[in-house]
DNA sequence: CCCGTATTAATACACATGTTTTAATACAAA
DNA sequence: TTTGTATTAAAACATGTGTATTAATACGGG
């Protein structure tokens, strides 16, 4: 467990280098913001302590596809396909927007490494997303019919996962034409909107033809 | 329109650096690669031309923005709010996903401002996205009912608008995941499906209480 | 042709960055 | 205490960056 501050140096820089990473992006910030972050005035530390720039963010990015993936969907097989898409909706919601600034910071390097990937992604991809895309392609056939082509079913997928991530990535406009909404929607809220619109959205793919 | 290449430097300036903005982000592009992609071997011709790095990306966002805002909502008086809303998510998705690597850079472009705004994005956002939101809540308001609060019409938006951008941001995520789809999906088939989705999402949401 | 302006070319400059190097210090074990 | 290793500190280094400066060249009007 990585996350928790244990008072060491090595920590301090590791979890100043995810505030600063989220905040900042990967080029545009510098190892001696991060040290300064850190409390350490030792500029070569991260060279010490990670090997290197590159090598501290590598490390980061393997403990947010963690974090994310220690979130374990609590058992699915015993639950109907819409129980299973209910709590896949809460679930994520929960991990994208509930409180505690360490959460956003992971997402928002997770939505940065998305837009524009480093050479990590593919392996992290492999290893943590796509066990899991299956299980959740598997719960929308279920809802959709066994007829209908994975295309669709992916197409399914894809819109529940847009409405699901839309704030994460679209925060700063959404922010700036609606000043009024000082922050992102109370996750139950938001899951409990996104589950009745799939559903409905689900239902119509369902029926067509 | 700065689009078309009339073959003066400062447009080949323009139409590389847009490209390479597009790959690379602000941060990460540097005027000598501009000016080596516009066969220009002058390392000064972007401050002859555009006065600086910063006052060329300003220019190219304006440009983005504008060209987005070209797309007028043909007669939308004239149709049912239902058919403004076929409308509305097949203009978007021609938009975001017509062949072309020009308008997919711009989209780049776009999506790397929403993530890590600039100091530009608030006026920018204002000037051309504020009033089309407008009509956009209108038009769900039409279709949902006036008795909902506007809460749930600006929910409403984010689900058909989440899907319309997901490809957008989250394609190298999706694109490693499912490595068979070459591209994004043909555009007039992904605003079928979004159509189909987000009218069945509205009319649950009608539905509600 | 000649001149003045627009453009291109080449170089210099100031600055920030990641990394390396070298020295100083802390701290535990023998 | 002494010794050896882990850590911190400080400076140096090589490189890449945006911009400024200066010179060269092109080109059109008189």
């Amino acid at each position: 467990m990585p996350l928790e501050d244990d008072g060491s140096t090595r920590n301090k820089l590791l979890m100043a280098a995810i505030r600063i990473f989220a905040q900042n992006g990967y080029k545009e910030t510098t190892v001696r913001q991060i040290c300064k972050q850190a409390g350490s005035s030792n500029i070569n530390s991260i060279n010490y302590y990670f090997g290197g720039k590159e090598a501290l963010y590598r490390e980061i990015l393997e403990l947010v596809f963690r974090e994310y993936d220690l979130r374990k969907d609590p058992d699915f097989a015993s639950k109907t396909p819409e129980e299973r898409l209910r709590i896949f909706i809460e679930t994520h919601c929960e991990m994208l927007y509930r409180e505690g600034e360490f959460a956003s910071d992971l997402t928002a390097i997770f939505m940065a490494e998305m837009l524009k990937p480093s050479p990590f992604l593919t392996e992290l991809v492999d290893r943590y997303n796509r066990p899991r895309v299956k299980q959740h392609l598997a719960m929308i056939r279920a809802i959709i019919g066994d007829d209908k082509p994975e295309a669709t079913v992916r197409s399914c997928l894809v819109s529940i996962a847009g409405q699901i991530l839309y704030y994460s990535f679209a925060w700063p406009v959404y922010a700036r034409l609606f000043p009024s909404d000082k922050t992102v929607p109370d996750h139950q809220k938001l899951a409990d909107h996104i589950y009745r619109f799939s559903m409905g959205g689900l239902t119509a793919v369902k029926g067509k033809k």
